[in-house]
DNA sequence: AGAAGAGCCTTACGTTGTAAGGTGCCTTAC
DNA sequence: GTAAGGCACCTTACAACGTAAGGCTCTTCT
């Protein structure tokens, strides 16, 4: 009974990584755990990966490939194109919530996203836009191409609980954010939605940024 | 020589603990070190805060803090107001480069930012807003309150030596990168300071935003 | 004077990333 | 066919981390 075992490989790490990463958060993921659930001790890891932190950068190479797959030219105009690229980067990510908290981590951006950025860069230049403009805009769109922005806040913006009960004491300390709540939710169609549709502002957070360049090309 | 020692305080861990950060970065932050640097044990910081995670948590308040103080209420319209707050929330955060990255990795919002964002609603609702729209414009500024938004990419944009020397390769690669690189720097009225400005980026984006806005409130 | 407790220290445990070196199997050379 | 080499794995070990448990020494109150 030789037991044979189809030898481990930097791709297999890697996917196993992010797989443990998605099944149970960015914090179960250590080198010991992993080795594990990839039937082997902690150090064979190392053949095939560097470091730990090159693991890391590995895994978000891993991520950030799904996003250019996924968002791989669209037709339409620049409009219409770099929407819908953001719109399917958000979907990869939302897939793996820890990736943009990780990839605030790195020091060096991964190469992956220079290509990317590129290729928004050349969809804005076609579409007419200066170099400057493009360079504005790059900035402007900040970590939006990879699908997220404002949504580091989000886990847990509501904590279990504690949010029924001192909704009075809320209402004295933040009347405004109270008040808003309060709009919302009275104005929601689908009230079993939540008063808050993150993907309806994220679209939100696209167009406004989308429809001031569109003004500023002129 | 009873070598009287002043007793230690919750503040001034905390005072010392955004030192240590500020000074050597924020994996420099450990329970150890910052004992050290305070002339005490490691457990004895366990006197005046439960935890790291705790420690780390008042760390970001002390931060956020500043950012509240340092954007109080400036006058003018609503729009010169927000635009000030952000911009000086910046100026806090660029003393604290590693914060914005720390408050991404917290699961719970902290509650200074609630009264902060209260503050911004308020604003835009007494300058006519509608819930809705500030509900919309809040997700929309994402983390730009906080002075902070594309930046998390920033962090050696450009590592040492590389850069020069394969920028041949860039342009096969990145064509479209290369290309506004190259206008970028041809038109820059200050060449010295380099091709990108990303104060002036920042603000690009804040009144990107807020024209947006101002367009859709009426 | 005695008691209480605040503020700090000592020791110790489990977990982390990883350096150093050992073991077994598969390929290739003669 | 057998010896050599090296690839892919394992074992052991260490330093650094957060922190639980408990001891020491002052101040302060009764």
């Amino acid at each position: 009974m030789p037991t044979f075992r189809e030898p481990l490989s930097r791709d297999k790490v890697l996917a196993a990584a992010v797989d443990l990463a998605d099944a149970e958060g960015i914090k179960a993921l250590t080198m010991r755990r992993l080795a594990t659930e990839l039937g082997v001790e902690a150090m064979s890891l190392y053949f095939h990966v560097p470091s730990k932190d090159a693991l890391l950068d590995g895994v978000l190479d891993t991520v950030l490939a799904q996003v250019t797959q996924a968002s791989a030219e669209p037709g339409g105009d620049w409009r219409s194109r770099l929407r819908q690229q953001f719109l399917a980067a958000r979907r990869v990510m939302l897939r793996h919530p820890w990736a943009p908290g990780l990839l605030t981590t790195r020091r060096a951006i991964p190469a992956v996203a220079f290509g990317y950025y590129d290729g928004i860069v050349g969809t804005l230049v076609d579409a007419g836009f200066s170099h400057h403009l493009a360079h504005r805009a790059i900035h402007a769109f900040g970590s939006l191409p990879f699908g997220f922005a404002q949504e580091v806040f989000n886990p847990a913006v509501a904590d279990d609980g504690a949010a029924e009960a001192d909704l009075a004491a809320m209402a004295a300390t933040l009347p405004n954010l109270t008040a808003m709540v309060a709009h919302e939710m009275h104005d929601a169609t689908d009230p079993t939605l939540g008063w808050c549709d993150s993907q309806v502002e994220f679209e939100f957070t696209v167009d406004l940024l989308l429809d001031g360049l569109e003004r500023l090309r002129g």
